[in-house]
DNA sequence: ATGGATTGCTATGCGCAATAGCCAAGGTTA
DNA sequence: TAACCTTGGCTATTGCGCATAGCAATCCAT
């Protein structure tokens, strides 16, 4: 059967991005822990006391998706979230959400190199900074 | 602000593909059309008389999931579809849908152009060989 | 002819994202 | 200081894409 979606770019960027999500969401499921809670876990683990809406700019997520998020993490006990200055709150990851987070990155490390690797050499290392002038600004 | 995610591929291919699918669904929205229509439409086009399970296996839908698919495009009067056996289905374009489909090529063609180019020249030749690894057996 | 596979479908749920609106708290300007 | 606008966190709802489970009818292979 002809398949015309196999010559455009955007087509194999759409099935590309979702069969690695599939791959990495499978991979992660086992910690408990769900994509956007990683990329969560990963910010802050990085930048302790940052507020939800820093941490929603980073990660483009709206403000109003952003807290079913940190009370899913929360109440797993991986963060607690403090009062800032009466409006804001800061995050800090605790010592079950850094052990975790330690977890998550070795998956992470996996995962990454997994997926590299299934790039042929030659086209390997234009991957990343091509699908960059994509999104960043 | 650290931003660890920026370090990572996977990352970057979420992040882009996210950013693209918006942009080519607001493209094609005036169309009223979505993204999963225009790829069922462009496969059907290329492909008369095509089953709705030989459609999905294409695009990698699932049957259940082809349905409220085909029934809006059915709807929105683009598609006839017609019994081929008792069991399966044949599906073709009506004259509006291959009129729409016309519509629909010359919006994809632009989008394609637009992303490629977005881009930089060292880069560009390798991005869709990259990607086409990461989901193509 | 019987059993297994296929087709199209209903129903339902999940994950992620978007929108509109609310309230309290901060910042800015008159 | 008072009025105003903005920000932060939240609720509620919706849409989209995708997944699974199950069903009835049909086709196919042994």
């Amino acid at each position: 059967m002809k398949d015309p979606l196999l010559d455009l770019p955007g087509y194999s960027l759409r099935r590309a991005a979702s069969a690695m999500m599939a791959e990495f969401a499978a991979r992660i499921e086992p910690l408990g822990l769900r994509i956007a809670d990683v990329s969560a876990l990963l910010v802050i683990g990085a930048n302790p006391g940052v507020t939800a809406s820093q941490l929603g700019r980073a990660l483009d997520i709206q403000r109003a998706n952003m807290v079913p998020l940190l009370n899913r993490i929360e109440d797993a006990g991986l963060l607690t979230r403090r009062p800032l200055d009466g409006k804001s709150h800061s995050l800090h990851l605790t010592e079950a959400g850094e052990a975790k987070l330690a977890e998550a990155r070795a998956t992470i490390a996996t995962f990454e190199d997994w997926l590299v690797n299934r790039v042929p050499p030659p086209h390997r290392d234009h991957l990343k900074p091509a699908l960059d002038a994509l999104w960043r600004d």
